[in-house]
DNA sequence: AGCACGCCGACT
DNA sequence: GTCGGCGTGCTC
């Protein structure tokens, strides 16, 4: 005002460059009324055509080569936070650059409940509205158990209820819109006390010391470094790693530990607050938007110090982070399939290296990828040997379902010697265990009459029949319908003969065979919530299950001093398909599972069914020898040439009509750069699921030696091709599934 | 990612 | 004659 008065030029008014959290090719530039002091990071709202959007500063505006100051509109709002800091912003642009999508997709990842930046609000919490329920309320079982839930305790938020309920958050506002239930508004958000470092040190072996020192000290003095932690199961590897995000801690600064799946770790939680006195923020996709909100905004804040979560927590803004843990690191769980594609483990390598601070990888039968980085030191190892000496792993048996005498009668699947053995097991008063990694009754339906086979409409695969649920169901796209009556093409009733197993016929077997058994099953479907979960695991351990019967997510590190034998109802599982790591991740499935028999002062015992006992993986498991199928595994990857000894990157051309696909691919396959004699391309090719979700797909594959990038090669040739917008080509840099 | 604009089929 | 399908293009 004075300046005007006064004749002074006035400045032209400051514009800024603001990232918006939306696929554009670039930010976009705004004015930043006199009074609102801006910064790099600063999170602001802006007008986007009709919308009103949030987004974040990326640096000064481009009053040269941007729009013209006349189309400038004004940022709104300067959201009360501290600024993204530098490194996160660099951290969203080299994941953009590595992964090849837009900066703004990635943003949207790092604000990734939309309304992160919006004020906040209390969370909705849902109670019983009166003791009465109202005439003609359908009573389904989901509701019924929300009701019980409900019917001694607080008032819950839906997404809590849902997940212990086993339904979805829908069935609870159903309830509320039908009367029953009642909202309040829920004021006690968490708060996010401070960790204590020293609350409750745990005694460590010697060994456990010397790694748990040298990871504490790399915390402790910060800068970049990189560690593989590798250990059995029961080597300790959880405390080894707590000191040293007590160390990053003591440093003042943040720690963030990756879990692939932080829904069934209740255990690690409890491990965490025993060992530092309160629980670390958690950080999932199912956690309800305002709980998201309030933790996003605690992490800003730097008010969370410990955040434990899954893949998407690396992208939060973290204003000091001072210690990245991987935990399980080779878990595919890391790998994200949708969206921008890339692989948590790897951008957080990247993380911890733009940050200047370590990073942990830790697990019991590390990826490849990552021990050759171990072993050609760009990582640092530390090994941990079990604290029960050496022998931890339980004894593993083969048995060869070739062989006529070790093969289960027909239509059924386990073999006399299992048999035998779970027999045994039980009359000796212990536990026994059987893993089979397929969900449902059986994999396949077929007609005895005609031969048809029931597929899902959407996608090519068939129908698992679930008779737990009477229901036939895709595992691909959640499809779902009920069992029909009569074949669907020749109409014949009754005709359906159910192929293969699942672990619910695996049940029913072991149903006949042991009438008197106490029987557990733990698959994703009987596992619904948290608390289904961990009243199985206290069953188990309070003695009053007999036998498990389940798939993963029973793998998963639960400590069962009862249990002493494991059956492998179908060792080859997943070694079919073609897939680069299938051996790799068989092994670590199979070693994981062994892992669960005997702990403790009982001798465990493994029994492998299998078709080729010759496989490395299966002499591997059975000798106790991991280096060697390592060895194996790895020489075939280097002749190859395949990762981690060279470089992978895919193109998934997808889309709803087929010949548009087609044509696409065949484009793409003709203006491939084959003049590159270090370079392979293969396809295009019917993606192995060849439509998912009703989107016809084929696949592209260029591979190249370990020094070259591909991202400048895929650019180059992704330009050149035209592909119409009903058609989408994604790019996934180093593939983990083939399909 | 939204949302509008814009050209071709089945209805009040 | 309109309502509406979703293909193409724009948003600082």
């Amino acid at each position: 005002m004075t300046g005007d008065l006064l004749g002074a030029v006035t400045a032209p008014p400051a514009r800024v460059r603001v990232q918006l959290p939306l696929p554009l090719p670039e930010p976009y530039d705004y004015k930043v009324p006199g009074d609102m002091a801006l910064v790099p990071g600063s999170y602001v709202e802006v007008p986007l055509g009709p919308r009103r959007l949030f987004g974040v500063v990326w640096g000064d505006g481009d009053a040269q080569g941007g729009v013209e100051e006349r189309r400038l509109r004004p940022v709104l709002r300067h959201i009360d936070l501290p600024p993204m800091p530098d490194v996160g912003r660099r951290f969203i642009e080299w994941v953009a650059a590595y992964t090849m999508a837009p900066v703004g997709a990635v943003l949207r990842m790092a604000v990734s409940v939309s309304a992160a930046l919006e004020d906040p609000r209390a969370l909705t919490a849902y109670m019983r509205a009166g003791d009465d329920l109202p005439d003609g309320l359908r009573l389904t079982p989901a509701r019924r158990r929300i009701l019980d839930l409900l019917s001694d305790g607080p008032p819950r938020l839906a997404a809590d209820l849902a997940a212990e309920a086993g339904c979805g958050p829908a069935v609870v506002r159903g309830l509320a819109e039908a009367g029953v239930l009642a909202t309040v508004p829920m004021l006690a958000l968490p708060r996010f006390p401070r960790p204590d470092p020293d609350a409750n040190p745990k005694p460590l072996s010697g060994a456990q010391r010397l790694a748990a020192d040298d990871l504490a000290g790399k915390a402790a003095a910060g800068g970049y470094s990189a560690t593989l932690l590798d250990g059995v199961t029961g080597s300790g590897k959880t405390e080894v790693y707590f000191e040293a995000v007590a160390a990053a801690l003591r440093a003042g600064r943040q720690a963030l530990v990756l879990l692939p799946e932080i829904a069934l770790s209740a255990q690690w939680l409890d491990r965490f607050a025993d060992r530092f006195g309160v629980r670390p923020a958690e950080w999932h996709s199912d956690m309800a938007p305002p709980l998201r909100r309030h933790t996003w905004r605690a992490v800003a804040r730097g008010e969370a110090r410990v955040i434990v979560g899954a893949r998407s927590a690396l992208f939060l803004p973290y204003p000091d982070l001072g210690l990245i843990v991987v935990d399980e690191e080779h878990e595919a769980a890391f790998k994200q399939e949708d969206g921008v594609i890339y692989h948590a483990r790897d951008m957080a390598v990247a993380r911890a290296h733009l940050g200047r601070i370590p990073i942990v990888l830790a697990s019991a039968t590390p990826s490849l990828e990552t021990l050759v980085n171990a072993e050609t030191g760009r990582y640092a190892r530390i090994d941990l040997p079990s604290r029960h000496g050496g022998a931890s792993m339980p004894d593993v048996t083969l048995i060869d379902l070739r062989r006529k005498e070790q093969a289960p009668p027909a239509r059924q699947w386990l073999s006399p010697v299992l048999r035998e053995a779970l027999s045994q097991t039980m009359l000796a008063g212990e536990q026994g265990m059987l893993f089979l990694n397929r969900r449902g009754y059986a994999p396949l339906t077929l007609c005895r009459g005609c031969g048809h086979r029931l597929q899902c409409p959407n996608c090519t695969a068939w129908l698992v029949e679930h008779r737990l649920s009477r229901r036939l169901q895709c595992h691909h796209c959640g499809y779902q319908a009920r069992s029909p009556d009569a074949c669907p093409q020749c109409e014949a009733e009754g005709s359906f003969v159910a192929c293969g197993p699942g672990v619910e016929r695996v049940a029913e077997e072991v149903a006949t065979l042991f009438p008197d058994a106490r029987v557990a099953l733990m698959t994703s479907d009987t596992l619904a919530g948290p608390r289904a979960m961990r009243e199985v695991i206290e069953q188990v351990k309070a003695g009053a299950i007999d036998l498990l019967i389940g798939t993963q997510v029973m793998a998963k590190g639960h400590h069962f001093p009862l249990l002493t034998l494991v059956g492998v109802v179908d060792a080859d599982l997943g070694l079919s398909g073609g897939d680069l790591r299938a051996a790799e991740r068989t092994f670590q499935l199979l070693h994981q599972v062994a892992g669960r028999a005997g702990r403790e002062e009982r001798p465990g015992r493994v029994l492998l069914q299998t078709h080729m006992p010759e496989h490395p993986v299966m002499q591997s498991l059975a000798a106790h020898d991991r280096d060697s199928f390592l060895a194996i595994e790895s020489e075939q990857r280097r002749q190859l040439e395949m990762p981690p000894f060279g470089r992978l990157a895919a193109i998934i051309v997808s889309g709803e009509d087929e010949q548009a696909v087609d044509a696409a691919a065949a484009a793409l396959g003709r203006r491939a750069p084959r003049e590159r004699e270090d370079l392979t391309i293969l396809g295009p090719a019917p993606a192995p699921l060849a439509v998912l979700r009703g989107r016809f797909r084929r696949r592209l594959l260029l591979k190249g030696p370990k020094g070259v990038a591909l991202q400048p090669i895929l650019h180059d040739w992704l330009s050149v091709v035209d592909v119409p917008a009903s058609v989408r080509v994604q790019v996934d840099i180093d593939p983990y599934s083939f399909l």
